[in-house]
DNA sequence: TAGATTGTTAATCGATTAACAATC
DNA sequence: TAGATTGTTAATCGATTAACAATC
């Protein structure tokens, strides 16, 4: 499934198949335990709320094959989405910021189970310095650029408040972080080969609220038009 | 801003715009801090590392104008996302499950910003009901479906174990809940008028670690056939 | 064999980007 | 006036959906 030195550069996968692929995963995990060893793209799509071309399309940039009339193969299909997403490869990962949200990360246990090793915090905050979370160390601030270099870091979360957001993430860029998955409300300023995945909670909110807004207004005026529901 | 009963329905706005224009937000309001009445896209878009042009359509989408040569004004610009994103018309929402992430959300200042109101949490540990966290209480799960309906919450967070996920769900949506901020790995099933918005915490990770290993093997096949960098 | 299901190729849809006219 | 900047219309791009052939 790795490509070879001389394969063509794999396909980069959708985003949005990327983000899809956890839940199948988690429901073909049910099916296995319930020993079933096929499933359908038809089964998935409808216990998942998707289109059935949908899953089918997302399940082959896996790599994961079908077999006509019989479905997906459980175990070779689990395979290929660890595979692809990587939760083989354990990888080594800083938490910076060791507030209210960084401390819920820090007890997360979901992480190592999708290969990641949240290995400790950091923090400004003598207060909070010196202390464990979920059995994770709290470190000091100042210790983070020699840390990230000596242990080779390539994924930093950040979880700072926003006016440190920019300042912190320089000092990780100089040492050497590949890319960050940014819990604060701020645009990060960073080079290009460094990637950046935005976690902007308040965003996710307003779009909540708004489609809200927006589905009022819309059936609003469908019951006053007795426009008949699509499907 | 707001539409008159017979205005045509608005355009929905693109989920993407809609993520932007926090941004756009905040970088303005900087702008009105340092006394400056104009912000034209192109300082918006190179502050932000976006394209101009987006930038322009996302903000004719709120409703904002440009002046030719000028820009966007300040003020009426800030208003006018505030009004397109519903920063103005306080709602009240609900937190179910009060573990590490729903306590950091209870905690977290910045919902008040942009027109929420955290009332309470809800969990069924009675270890943690009765407590409170940053002034927010935290109630017994079964009075929830009881408060929904009477206090008429709209918008629920959802940060209980995946396990229960459904559940609460079913029990939301009997209340009458018009909208869930999902923070559990599971797909829900809610009928069609209950909006979801998936905040999968651990599939944002993977893509963000699947993007850095597409990176490592592009950035290598450039080293070997020596491809200039694109902008 | 017949029918269910996958895989592939084409069509659609929506968001982004480009080109250019309008205007302060 | 000239030039910078917006607004609009068209082109591109990528993801989703549809149609249909292949196959167990």
């Amino acid at each position: 499934m790795s490509p070879s030195p001389n394969a063509p550069t794999p396909v980069a996968i959708p985003e949005p198949t990327l983000k899809r692929l956890p839940y199948y995963y988690k429901f073909i995990q049910g099916q296995r335990e319930a020993r079933r060893d096929f499933v359908s793209c038809t089964t998935l799509a409808e216990a998942l709320g998707l289109n059935p071309i949908q899953v089918r399309k997302d399940l082959q940039a896996t790599g994961a094959v079908g077999r006509p009339k019989v479905g997906y193969h459980v175990e070779t299909t689990l395979d290929a989405i660890e595979e692809c997403l990587g939760y083989h490869n354990t990888q080594d990962i800083f938490l910076v910021g060791a507030g209210h949200l960084g401390q819920a990360l820090l007890a997360y246990p979901g992480f190592a189970e999708i290969g990641f090793n949240l290995v400790a915090a950091f923090d400004a905050d003598p207060a909070k310095v010196g202390r464990e979370v979920a059995g994770k160390p709290i470190l000091e601030a100042s210790r983070l650029s020699d840390l990230v270099r000596r242990m080779h870091i390539q994924i930093a979360i950040l979880a700072v408040p926003a006016a440190a957001a920019q300042m912190v993430t320089d000092t990780l860029v100089r040492a050497g972080i590949r890319a960050i998955w940014n819990f604060t409300p701020t645009r990060l300023a960073v080079p290009r080969e460094v990637l950046v995945q935005d976690e902007n909670l308040l965003a996710s909110l307003s779009v909540l609220s708004k489609q809200l807004e927006n589905s009022r207004v819309k059936s609003h005026k469908e019951s006053i038009h007795g426009k008949p529901e699509e499907l």
